[in-house]
DNA sequence: ACGATTTGTCAACACAATGTTTATTATCAA
DNA sequence: TTGATAATAAACATTGTGTTGACAAATCGT
């Protein structure tokens, strides 16, 4: 059910299009790009794109997803590493969490050119989000189980936190990546942290 | 060179240019709204809207400008307001920054057709930022002042608050602004101040 | 290596929205 | 009332859209 092989034609043409995408995109706004445009930089025929995709909406779409995908698959693949190495109760929980944090800042920093895109300004917000709770739910859920937080209170926090984080990520994005990955993830850890404290001693 | 008399012809076209188009903003996405269905729902002819604007998003920004400005009046007008009954030192000044947030809130709530349009998903991020900055900067430059923490050190926290505001104010529009702006108010001060203390305290 | 299948190409098509222009009419400010 | 300004209506070339059908080329399973 996951890996049909897929033809090599199609595997070609949706490159091909969604790289001369994505460099349209590094130069204007997705609303003036056109399907024509896409079709003529990738070299294809215009009935081929409406073979894939409806709009470049559409593709901007599956483009995210394929990217929420690839994230995902870090992440099981960091957590089986940290299973397979696993030194129960040595380090902090807090350091734990720095650790991650810092993969998906390392993760962010090596496929720099198409975060830029889907996680800065120029992206949505509403897929930035998604892909923060990706991350940082796990890390959240567990700082604050065992609090005696109701779930009500804590939902507006813990938006104020996952929006923040974008914000954070695009801070550093802008700033084109100068501050290390571990100042930011240690950065990011604190605030969150620091965030859910407050939510605890009300 | 603030208000020359505007033609009443001009401001009642662009009344229901606006009005036509915020209608059909809150039925489907700005990439899918064409000048032809504004126009015909504004009953005013096509020529006529290009004398006015370029398209569908420069609409768009002209009405996030007027509503900055008119952001930056009501600000003006608490300011005011507060200096005539000023009662200096009386209050603390977190309950002041409360009592200021509480008042945006307020604003936000009367004007929540065109705030869900504007702050919420739908809207862009970067207009988001602009509004809650000019809200929370004077608050966060006060709170800020003589704590002796670096420009550079705290911009990183300043986006993650800013953006985290504009998480905290759409999930509170998102949830129909159930919650009382007191309750938003004091949160949203509780969670700032303390972000900023995480900073102090380092 | 084969044949069947799938995919991409090309040209053509009707259609719709765009942005601009012109002459004409309606409305405004004074 | 009058001169100035704004909106209208109709027309226009242009451009992108989305779809189609015949054809050629590449791929896959065997």
């Amino acid at each position: 059910m996951k890996n049909q092989k897929i033809d090599r034609r199609v595997k070609y043409t949706r490159m091909v299009i969604k790289e001369a995408f994505i460099d349209l995109l590094e130069k204007k706004d997705i609303s003036e790009i056109t399907i024509k445009e896409i079709c003529e930089n990738a070299d294809i025929n215009r009935a081929t794109f409406y073979a894939h995709y409806n709009d470049q909406y559409d593709l901007l779409r599956k483009i995210e997803d394929e990217f929420l995908d690839n994230i995902k698959e870090y992440l099981d693949m960091l957590d089986n590493i940290r299973d397979y190495h696993g030194e129960p109760g040595r380090k902090s929980k807090q350091a734990d969490h720095v650790l991650l944090a810092e993969k998906i800042f390392e993760y962010i920093k090596e496929n720099a050119k198409l975060c830029k895109l889907l996680l800065s300004e120029r992206g949505g917000l509403h897929f930035q989000k998604k892909v923060m709770k990706l991350v940082y739910d796990p890390i959240i859920s567990e700082l604050t189980k065992n609090s005696g937080v109701t779930k009500d209170e804590a939902e507006y926090v813990y938006s104020f936190t996952i929006t923040g984080c974008v914000g954070f990520v695009q801070k550093w994005l802008d700033d084109d990546m100068k501050k290390s990955t571990h100042y930011m993830a240690e950065t990011v850890i604190k605030l969150t942290m620091g965030l859910i404290d407050l939510l605890k001693g009300k």
